[in-house]
DNA sequence: GATTAGGCTTCG
């Protein structure tokens, strides 16, 4: 190859066919051949002395034809667009040619083809195709030059290279239908990239310049990088090669053999090119780029492109400069941005944020947790996911819950949302912050983020580049948060016993209150935890995960914890205590045992004297099984006459008691303070209201089963007592630190792994309790120093006669074993 | 190898 000069002349390379210069091509080109203009080119004309001159758009791949000879094909755009709506030619090379020329072509190079023929084109079918094609072969005596990129230069080489770019840029209040142009713009309004119906990404993008004329312009590429990155209203853009469309079009049809070639194709074809809203509009055609500058006057002039390769003059860095200033005063540049602490309800902005989490809810929804540093002031809703299915840094997201929200995006948004990567800066357009409140509770309220389905007003997502201003703000912004709020940890920690903490990472700090924790959630693990503050001011009922120090409880006498519950009447009593009993018993012993109901047929009687207690008679009623008495430890027996000593007594031997006294006819229960059954240590009771008692014959019928079991529900049942059960009712003050709240704690037996119907006649279970209680709320104990309690509650509302209040309610949350 | 969308807020 001959070095790279200019004072060669074509003749001197005349035998080399593919020839290779770096440098101008008309500097090189002889007088006697003249430049062809495609507006003038005709199947039949002599083309002798003609060249034809363009940059290549776009090459196939390297083919054989079927009589095996070479076969290559470029698109050429020609050079000075010559307002035409053809701009480009294919040309055919055959053999050698094709070879050679596919070996050392790119794109964007300048070739001028000499000596070729015109014919036909038979795949024309843009329509900015010429209808012809050159052919050119050794044959055909034809000579290419490609003259490596003369006309594109990055900016880098721009002080080398002394070729002055050509590319011409059309005012926008100049534009004519069907052709295409370069131009320039302020962007007036966009929509951030989305996948389209079809196979490509599409963006559109409305542009302004100064003669105050707009385009709306629809961008496709398959590749999402190609389109321009446009961030917000008022960034400048550069388009190359994008095709006109509007209602000038058909004027142009005649005069360029155009209006055959489209008839010929039917009127499918006429569709397509008729207008659309008899508006012009730019569509991306062979060959499109794209530059997109911000649009801040005085800001650095750094173009945002995929091109490795573009042409940029000080020329241009003035026409941006010149669009910047005018878009300042001539358009609209107040975004609807927010942060979130200045989001309003009700309105739709644009959220510069990072992405914390996501999560799949179903197919048309998806979750995004984002975050931008600042507090939402507005209570703001939390959707309820899996946590299996929520993607991110678990700890980050329960470290920064205060100051990440939700965003629910639907519809097409799904599949983009989907691809987002975790932490990745992210730009959401026309987000809408929609207030809601539930039914009563009208003033307390809270804010949904909704990214409905479509596109319009721009709605979408983009991600930023970690170079990008804001983005560069943003995270300034976020590390301080995060210093600030990892210096809070710190202090906290600081004060745990061990003081090993302060070096450790928020993560093992995390870790290690979890496996502070006194109590553990028997369900609902999966949940986030919400904040008291936020429970506080959301609407009633609803559940939630906490994550609370219990700085106080009440009663601080545990045993007043227990109580007796009707769950039919939902009434709450005092536990009657054995004075009570023993008053009764006493009482009811005063009246004589009736020897007429002793002996039944399924019962034996027995009856003492109480020893030194004068008249006093002892009567035991053994319930017989299948008509033979059972082992005492599985007998029932009726009791009469007994103090409460004795009843104790009995109660360590026999199964079950049931104090009863006579009457003329039978025997019956006591009053119902007192306990209608003993077994073993627990003492059960029936609810006075809502209690309808039959007989003691009643019993008979359990008496005949098979294998009696004796209890307690099944002996209340048929005697018609509605049992009480025994509960432990607990008022818990929880503080997370962003507010505190009472919360009830109403349990059987699963918090604190203690059956409440035991524990008051058990010292064990007593001390047990007490030191549970110890653990859960040590006395003495500052609040940074509490253990933490996670705890699951339900929010309710409790109507007192006239006044309605909120309570909370603590469940499906036991103690932790360990604690236990 | 054409098609996609064609600005102008919401089911959730």
């Amino acid at each position: 190859m001959m070095p790279s000069t200019c004072a060669v002349s074509l003749q001197d390379k005349a035998a080399m066919p593919v020839q290779v210069i770096d440098g101008a091509p008309e500097t090189l080109l002889p007088s006697q051949l003249q430049k062809v203009d495609l507006k003038y080119l005709q199947v039949g004309c002599d083309q002798a002395n003609k060249y034809f001159q363009g940059t290549v758009i776009l090459f196939y791949p390297l083919t054989k034809l079927g009589n095996g000879t070479e076969f290559f094909k470029i698109l050429l755009q020609e050079s000075e667009n010559s307002c035409s709506r053809t701009s480009s030619i294919n040309i055919l090379f055959f053999g050698r040619l094709a070879e050679d020329c596919e070996k050392v072509v790119h794109q964007g190079d300048t070739m001028v083809v000499a000596g070729f023929n015109v014919a036909k084109s038979f795949s024309a079918n843009e329509d900015d195709q010429h209808c012809c094609q050159l052919e050119v072969s050794e044959d055909a005596g034809s000579n290419i030059y490609i003259y490596t990129k003369p006309y594109l230069v990055t900016t880098s080489e721009t002080a080398s290279m002394p070729v002055a770019p050509k590319y011409t840029y059309t005012p926008l209040n100049h534009l004519k239908g069907g052709t295409i142009v370069n131009l320039y713009g302020a962007v007036k309004f966009f929509k951030p990239p989305y996948i389209s119906k079809g196979t490509d990404y599409c963006s559109v993008v409305t542009i302004v310049d100064q003669s105050n004329v707009k385009l709306t312009c629809t961008l496709f590429n398959g590749n999402l990088d190609a389109l321009p990155k446009i961030y917000k209203i008022g960034d400048i853009v550069r388009f190359h090669r994008i095709k006109t469309q509007g209602t000038a079009h058909t004027e142009h049809l005649s005069g360029l053999g155009l209006q055959l070639d489209i008839t010929a194709r039917g009127n499918k074809a006429k569709e397509k090119i008729r207008e659309y809203n008899e508006q012009m509009q730019g569509i991306t055609s062979i060959g499109f780029a794209s530059l997109t500058f911000d649009g801040t006057v005085g800001a650095p002039i750094v173009p945002r492109t995929s091109s490795k390769l573009y042409t940029f003059t000080e020329e241009e860095q003035k026409t941006i400069e010149e669009l910047r200033i005018w878009a300042a005063s001539n358009l609209s540049v107040f975004g609807p941005t927010a942060k979130l602490s200045g989001v309003q309800p009700m309105l739709f902005f644009d959220l510069t944020c990072q992405l914390l989490g996501k999560a799949e809810i179903d197919g048309s929804s998806f979750l995004l947790k984002v975050w931008d540093g600042t507090k939402c002031s507005y209570t703001s809703w939390k959707v309820l996911v899996e946590e299996s299915d929520l993607e991110g840094d678990k700890v980050l997201i329960h470290r920064l819950r205060n100051l990440t929200v939700d965003i629910l995006v639907y519809d097409n948004h799904v599949q983009l949302a989907k691809s987002l990567k975790v932490g990745s800066f992210l730009r959401i357009y026309s987000l809408h912050s929609k207030q809601a409140s539930a039914g009563n509770q009208a003033d307390v309220s809270y804010v949904e983020f909704h990214l409905h389905g479509g596109t319009c007003y721009g709605r979408g997502i983009r991600v930023l580049p970690e170079n990008n201003p804001d983005v560069k703000e943003l995270k300034a912004f976020m590390d301080s948060v995060i210093l600030t709020e990892s210096q809070n940890v710190e202090s906290t920690s600081s004060m745990e016993v061990d003081g090993t903490f302060d070096n450790l990472s928020y993560q093992s700090y995390s870790e290690r209150c979890q496996q502070l924790s006194v109590t553990v959630l028997t369900d609902h693990q999966h949940l986030d935890d919400t904040a008291l503050n936020t429970i506080l001011k959301s609407t009633v009922p609803q559940q939630y995960r906490i994550r609370a120090k219990l700085r106080t409880f009440k009663p601080q006498n545990l045993y007043q914890s227990v109580k007796l519950y009707c769950s039919k009447c939902n009434s709450l009593q005092e536990v009657p205590d054995g004075d009570d009993f023993d008053l009764i018993l006493r009482d009811s012993a005063v009246t004589a045992p009736n020897p007429e109901v002793h002996n039944a047929l399924w019962y034996d009687s027995a009856v003492w004297d109480a020893a030194n207690q004068g008249q006093r008679k002892i009567v035991v009623h053994f319930v017989k099984h299948d008509e033979l008495l059972q082992e005492p430890e599985d007998t029932l027996i009726m009791v009469e006459g007994v103090t409460l000593k004795e009843i104790r007594k009995l109660s360590r031997r026999f199964k079950c008691i049931i104090p009863v006294k006579s009457t003329k006819e039978d025997l019956e229960l006591l009053d119902l303070s007192a306990p209608f059954l003993l077994q073993g240590k627990i003492w059960h009771y029936g609810c006075k209201q809502c209690s309808k008692q039959k007989t003691i014959q009643s019993l008979s019928s359990l008496a005949i089963e098979e294998q009696p079991s004796w209890e307690p529900t099944e002996i209340a049942k048929v005697l018609g007592i509605e049992p009480l059960q025994y509960v432990f009712v607990m008022k818990f003050t929880l503080d997370d630190g962003t507010g505190a709240l009472d919360a009830y704690l109403f349990d059987y037996e699963k918090f604190f792994q203690i059956p409440a119907s035991e524990v008051l006649t058990s010292n064990l279970l007593q001390e047990k309790m007490e030191m549970i209680m110890s653990m859960l709320c040590p006395s003495g104990t500052k609040l940074d120093d509490l253990p933490w309690l996670e705890c699951f509650i339900r929010s309710y509302n409790v109507r007192d006669g006239m006044e309605q209040q909120v309570c909370y309610q603590i469940f499906d949350t036991m103690v932790a074993e360990d604690v236990i």
